[in-house]
DNA sequence: ATCTTTACATACTCTATCGTATATAACGCC
DNA sequence: GGCGTTATATACGATAGAGTATGTAAAGAT
């Protein structure tokens, strides 16, 4: 194993990530990040060009790892589309309020790079989303509207700071997720095959 | 009328306000600020000490006059308990991608002023959100569920940047709306008044 | 009308941080 | 065990932005 005093781009990336989650872009600074990691700007300007080419990394790592790799674990995990939908929001519900994904979300308003990755990562969600909820029996707009709703929550979640106990979470969640997959107010038009 | 060139402290809160929302307090720089503004830095320290009393003051009122305010609102507009679920949802929906409150949730994260104006906030909406679901009916544990995906949803519905046209949006909006105050899956233990 | 107060503008200092230049240390290999 | 390559450290400009000092302009009072 390597030493620990040796860092690779890695290491640069994960603690920048960090960094973003708590301040936004603005906080990830090549400085402060160094002396988070105990190394030095010397180091730093070895593996990267400059501090675009961090932010650059970091957007590309978030993407493919951190946001995309949900959905993968998910999928691999197996199950009925509801348990899809539940490993996914108990997921979000122990991540705890770590998620760069806010910061991001935000960063988004301003950065063109940053808003494309997000756009792509939404559309990919919603469109894995809008599959589970058909495959547990909705049909028309219902799937577009329950979609939402769930996305919404979910998002919700990542920004929502203050947060309960981890058991009321998971609790509340459990619920949550029957309301998603019940039936709707005019059930004759949507028969749920709930844990089918 | 005041002169135009003459800026009141309020002129000053408000350009922050939206350089806030846009990225984050990082973002709110005096300079930059004064440039949107067109005026100079030496009539910001006139209005205020620093550019911690600008944070403060943006951050005090942000929390009476526009989160609180819709609450507000909201209440004086009057109605049934859904009625009013509906006008908060709407209003939400209404508002665009411009609302400075995923700045001030990341804020909340590393300022401890930030996060307790967002902790009084949170608490307050979700003691409405609570009292809606009671007057329509809502029961137990099935209180704090809906209560929570509606709110986790309008929190979502902030952070969201790319979002469809707003007609679609509040199509969307009507149905989420109808399943947050729709019957749950075991509609024996819940028997909603909705629309009452 | 002049004088006081309020409001705005300009010029400067100081500090933080990016980026660079350059020096030193560890590792891989033959 | 020397030697190139890779990795880390330090010292230095350059720039941007916070805060200050000080000057000027507009209102209102008497």
């Amino acid at each position: 194993m390597a030493r620990p005093t040796r860092h690779g781009p890695a290491l640069w990336i994960a603690g920048a990530l960090r960094l973003l989650a708590e301040g936004g872009p603005e906080a990830v600074g090549i400085e402060a990040l160094a002396r988070r990691l105990g190394a030095t700007k010397g180091s730093f300007y070895h593996h990267f060009d400059d501090r675009p080419a961090l932010l650059a990394a970091l957007l590309a790592h978030w993407e493919t790892r951190a946001a995309m790799g949900v959905i993968d674990r998910v999928e691999a995990a197996g199950g009925s589309a509801a348990d899809r939908l539940w490993a996914l929001m108990e997921t979000v519900a122990r991540e705890g309020a770590a998620s760069p994904e806010p910061a991001i979300r935000l960063w988004a308003r301003t950065d063109p790079g940053a808003r494309a990755a997000l756009a792509r990562i939404d559309r990919a969600r919603l469109d894995y989303l809008e599959d589970l909820f058909a495959a547990m029996g909705a049909r028309g707009p219902d799937v577009v509207t329950r979609t939402r709703l769930a996305y919404l929550a979910l998002i919700g979640e990542h920004a929502l700071g203050e947060r309960p106990a981890l058991a009321d979470r998971l609790a509340t969640a459990r619920r949550i997720h029957a309301l998603l997959t019940g039936p709707r107010d005019n059930p004759s038009d949507f028969l749920l095959t709930v844990y089918a």
